[in-house]
DNA sequence: TGTTGAATTCATCTACTGTTGAAGTCAACA
DNA sequence: TGTTGACTTCAACAGTAGATGAATTCAACA
């Protein structure tokens, strides 16, 4: 078991290698990003990121680990209880993507779901288990499944507007307005009556 | 075995190009989809689409007319009032996602917005001016635009999680039901407080 | 009928892509 | 110090993309 050799090095360019590519998937999409244009914004050479990911799917799957851990943050969301869930889904939403270093992440994985089936399906197995599975499990409530998807079109809805698609007013309203507009209906989707 | 030259006695090509793209891009994306695949779906040759539509972005913008207008829809939608304003906003839309012939429109459009920044912004002028905009205009309410911007992050979040994601259960459910749950919260949007 | 120009095809060009295998460099261990 | 293996680079392959210009076919019109 003893290992002789150059230890691996300090990781130091597979995470410059990492963050050229979450900001170039983020910026261009899934397909218009090339492991050249990535290579050339870590000032490395292709090939070196073809050692470290193999292939350009594996650098996508490398750069779209996700930028928090959901077993930690939906118990600190559902645990207080259903009084005020809405608000505090809409809050820590809003927190994930204003934070610069999130957001890059963020951005590519929604655009890589709407241009890329496989990507979809990846986004959609993560927001279906890890997720609504997750949330549905802790709410006493009925047609609890169908309540979560519905809370999740309210915020992929906003993520495309506001991030994406950047329609105004509501890309440049400030974040406390959105709470306030929004909590609202997410906690009517999640404990209010369906009809 | 192929004569080349003009083939005798052919339907409207241009019109057989235009479908095969529609289905192309809604299907794959702007980036993979190929001349050479449209024009191979089309039975035809791919410097015929040039010859027609110029470029490939020429060939996108054309193919992404709206299969409606939206200076008579939006009337009819407005028109009657702001009583059950909701409920006719929500049904048209889906009306209009459910289409077979305006569906592959329409997911090529927003699949489009979502990973070309060029398709976004046409996207979102479209959405301002001629959505947003008339919409704003017709009612007679505070920060119109807010408010219909708002409908907009409910509406397009509804078309990603329902058929560009497919994200059960809202994905299979009845439109009925979708629009007994979406309805109030347009309503709340257009027509009720905002905090 | 002869002419014209649009419709259609062919063969190519250039550019860029992901990927690969071999070779060079260098820090850590025996 | 010599060996080792990870780190890094170089050069090249094979494939495909959008685009172009010339050549061919054909429908319509004077």
């Amino acid at each position: 078991m003893v290992r002789s050799g150059r230890r691996a090095g300090t990781a130091d360019t597979r995470a410059a290698i990492l963050a050229a590519a979450r900001s170039a998937f983020g910026e261009l999409g899934y397909d218009r990003t090339t492991i050249r244009g990535v290579a050339r914004a870590a000032e490395v050479d292709p090939a070196l990121v073809h050692h470290y990911f193999g292939t350009k799917e594996g650098l996508f799957a490398a750069a779209m680990e996700l930028p928090f851990d959901p077993s930690t943050v939906v118990p600190m969301i559902v645990g207080p209880g259903p009084d005020g869930i809405g608000q505090r889904i809409v809050v820590a939403f809003l927190g994930a993507w204003d934070a610069p270093a999130s957001r890059a992440t963020l951005v590519a994985m929604l655009r890589g779901a709407a241009s890329h089936e496989q990507s979809a399906a990846m986004l959609r197995e993560f927001l279906t288990r890890a997720v609504i599975g997750r949330v549905a499990a802790a709410l006493q409530v009925d047609r609890a499944e169908l309540r979560v998807s519905l809370v999740a079109s309210q915020m992929v809805g906003l993520a495309m507007t506001r991030y994406i698609l950047r329609i105004d007013p509501l890309a440049s309203a400030a974040p406390e307005l959105v709470v306030a507009a929004l909590a609202p209906t997410v906690q009517r989707y999640l404990t209010g009556p369906l009809d």
